[in-house]
DNA sequence: CATCGTTCGCGAACACTGTATGCGAAAGAT
DNA sequence: ATCTTTCGCATACAGTGTTCGCGAACGATG
């Protein structure tokens, strides 16, 4: 016998019906994953670790997720939960601009988000009830069905991609590519990437401190995000 | 003394004017791990395995490279020299496809060059040379510096994201997920996803014999591309 | 109440991973 | 021929995902 594929996680059933009974839930396990991810990123979510947050040994959580992509793939749903999915308004536009601002949101608040979205997309149960949602505020379009999972799909791409350059400020990696761009500018073979600098001058980021993120610095990307994206969502599905 | 927080790649010397020269190059490396990971994917790339193909020791490589992301900064760099840049022809629309049918006959030449793109993107020499070419493309165009900035990110990134898609095809998990949306759709839930199936039946993907790659199967695909593409940037750049 | 069938928890082990250290050897410059 | 600097790399360390196997725990059955 070869080896075995796995249908994908959601298919198989939690808790056996015969036994001894499971201590803990793919819930918990999750809860436990998700919070470790927002504290130290996703590369702290290492089995060990989260079984470590639970209390057990490594080798327990296997019992609940067959690999540590499953665990991924949870995660990334428990955040599909957190939308609020309000009936359609019957403006298809701005429904669907009132899901990428979610989506935005859900993905600053856990910064391992994006990444997950870009690399292996997957829908579990919520996550289809947010493509669900999406499909019925596109029902009175005439486009054709492949062309709403593609915006669907592109949404949350473009938003992921938002999202992660807005993280990007704050990264020091970040910094040291600019350092190389600004390098480059001055070196003189590149004058079109030259004029950019000369354009909107390098603000030296100091290490700013946060200014309790009062609105109104805010509403200037809200704007931009809301103006990129309705102008993807209005090219692909004119 | 905290612990040193070196520049990008690019802005190091290759080889130290003094001493011992070294026996290989970062060319050299380079090509090694593409060349393993367009046969076994990304996570063969290793610093052992690498290594091995160079017929060496792993703590070698750190004489050429500080890290392993160095490494696949390198890779995404030599993938961008592949680019040819001809001189625009003054349609800044049809320059820029050009460019992005490039990028993605680069990405289905290495597939690991999606999620590298998506993930951590990064320009080297020839990556820079690719964002000088469009600024120039786009130098006549009314549009900010920083929208036209903007509109490369997103050309990259949308790119990486359909061509993840076109690959998903032939892939083992992207069954196993479609299994699971048609799962949901007989369930009874989800009419709006019910109707996706009804309206393109699930063509059962046997294994397909690859049909020599005929022109007229690729070209839907690409008219497909284009059409997605010029939308997205029409949308971005007015 | 005891037995049975099944599942659970998990210590230990395996095969890897990226990276740091330290030292002998090599090579160009003096 | 010496000196200086770098190079190659064996070894080691602290992790990683995952498998195996076994004792214990539990619900159902007799």
């Amino acid at each position: 016998m070869a080896a075995e594929e796995q249908p994908v996680i959601w298919m198989r059933p939690e808790q056996a019906g015969v036994g001894r009974p499971a201590e803990r839930s793919r819930a918990e396990i999750t809860a436990a994953a998700v919070e470790l991810a927002d504290r130290e990123g996703l590369d702290a979510v290492s089995m060990r670790r989260v079984a470590a947050a639970l209390g057990t040994g490594a080798a327990s959580l296997y019992r609940y997720v067959a690999t540590r992509d499953d665990l991924l793939d949870l995660m990334t749903d428990s955040a599909a939960a957190e939308y609020e999915l309000r009936p359609p308004s019957g403006v298809w536009l701005s429904d669907l601009l009132d899901v990428a601002a979610q989506a935005r949101a859900i993905m600053r608040r856990h910064p391992w988000l994006p990444a997950l979205v870009v690399t292996r997309p997957s829908l579990g149960p919520h996550g289809v009830d947010v493509l669900e949602h999406v499909l019925e505020a596109l029902a009175l379009h005439s486009a054709s069905p492949a062309r709403k999972v593609e915006a669907f799909a592109l949404m949350n791409a473009v938003t992921a991609q938002f999202v992660q350059h807005e993280l990007a400020t704050t990264d020091a990696a970040a910094a040291r590519h600019a350092a190389y761009l600004h390098h480059v500018a001055t070196a003189g073979r590149h004058p079109r990437i030259a004029a950019l600098f000369a354009a909107s001058p390098v603000e030296p980021v100091e290490s700013v401190e946060p200014v309790e993120s009062v609105e109104p610095v805010e509403s200037a990307e809200d704007d931009r995000f809301a103006a990129l994206l309705s102008r993807v969502l209005t090219g692909v599905l004119g």
